[in-house]
DNA sequence: TATCTACCATACGCACGAGTATGTAATCGC
DNA sequence: GCGATTACATACTCGTGCGTATGGTAGATA
């Protein structure tokens, strides 16, 4: 991911506005992906962005597929490499809890789920990480049918928050409240 | 609500509008919400709805508030009534579980998070919904702050699953799978 | 240094959906 | 049964955002 700001004037690549797609989408949703708004704040205009993509719906499959790809490989092999497979729910649980940054753009996916074209990138996305769940839970001891049925519930439970607090701004919640909630979770969805 | 169908050929009013509109948002989501096209459906043109409606937008704000107040008053009660404070729980979540029909409006605006005109609406109703599990659970025995983050947890995975199901159409589940997902939800979310 | 190509600007066309202007048929109060 | 109001049709305007056509410029290449 390029870090740049706008001041940059070199000349721009199409994972610069894959990247830039992606900010804007964090930022102000999948519906506000229009192309001479993208050119402005880049700096440039259409002729620029009609050289690199043949179509804005090209741009947002692009950008949807770096997102995919570049994924959360990081979060997932820490995890795995925790010797205790008890300790690694909890951990996992604070952790997504408050990094809460690197999940803007899921957030706004998931507000933008009438878009045909996001549907089966996060469908896949969402696959993905509840079968990551489902083994940690069968590593913590659970039997594979129950831990299929705890991940299924938790991540419901994870893409449920997102949408009460990110979009909806509720419940309102005190910092502190915050990781009593939290601690309630790990409580009441990990096993033992 | 007017149950009929297209066929009818009287004239239209206000409500008639808000209804069709209703329908059309739990079939195709708010951004399908067009005047001609729903004119069309209903048999009319626009000329008509101009009549009954200022803007497009009065349209989905009349709706919206329809579809609130008209809400889920039935549930609440009959769940109320219920002597064993124990036993709601469990037929509260049966009865959501086995009545998906009602939940496809819901369903609908939560897919249209990034409208703002839906966010106060489902902000209202999300925060009521809450409120009332949160009685449920403190009736059914749990301390009062522990019975708010369960709740708290209980609709997140509520919400949560409404957009992996209905809208993902992830998990790919069966019918007995989904029955034990439900009582893994109920032994896991429900104290004692 | 000539030119070639990648990158970008400018100026259009075009479709689509909201909203307006105005005429007209049906229905109600009396 | 007659004017007034309600409900709708028809035919426009207009803004917005996508895409296209075409010409320009800076850096690489030879």
């Amino acid at each position: 991911m390029n870090v740049s700001a706008k001041p940059e004037r070199t000349r721009l690549s199409a994972e610069d506005w894959e990247d830039a797609a992606l900010r804007l989408i964090a930022d102000q949703g999948v519906g506000a992906l229009a192309v001479e708004a993208l050119a402005r704040q880049l700096g440039v205009t259409k002729g620029s962005f009609y050289w690199h993509f043949r179509t804005r719906e090209a741009l947002l499959q692009a950008a949807l597929e770096r997102w995919e790809q570049y994924g959360e490989r990081e979060v997932i092999s820490q995890i795995e490499a925790m010797p205790d497979p008890r300790a690694r729910l909890p951990e996992l649980f604070r952790r997504v809890a408050h990094e809460l940054a690197p999940h803007r753009v899921y957030a706004a996916l998931l507000k933008a789920l009438d878009h045909p074209q996001v549907v089966p990138v996060m469908a896949r996305v969402s696959q993905r990480r509840m079968e990551f769940l489902t083994n940690i839970y069968r590593e913590a001891g659970l039997p594979p049918e129950e831990a299929l049925n705890r991940a299924r519930l938790t991540y419901a439970a994870y893409v449920g928050f997102l949408q009460l607090n990110f979009t909806l701004g509720l419940p309102r919640i005190s910092h502190d409240e915050f990781d009593a909630y939290v601690e309630h979770m790990i409580k009441t969805l990990t096993p033992g």
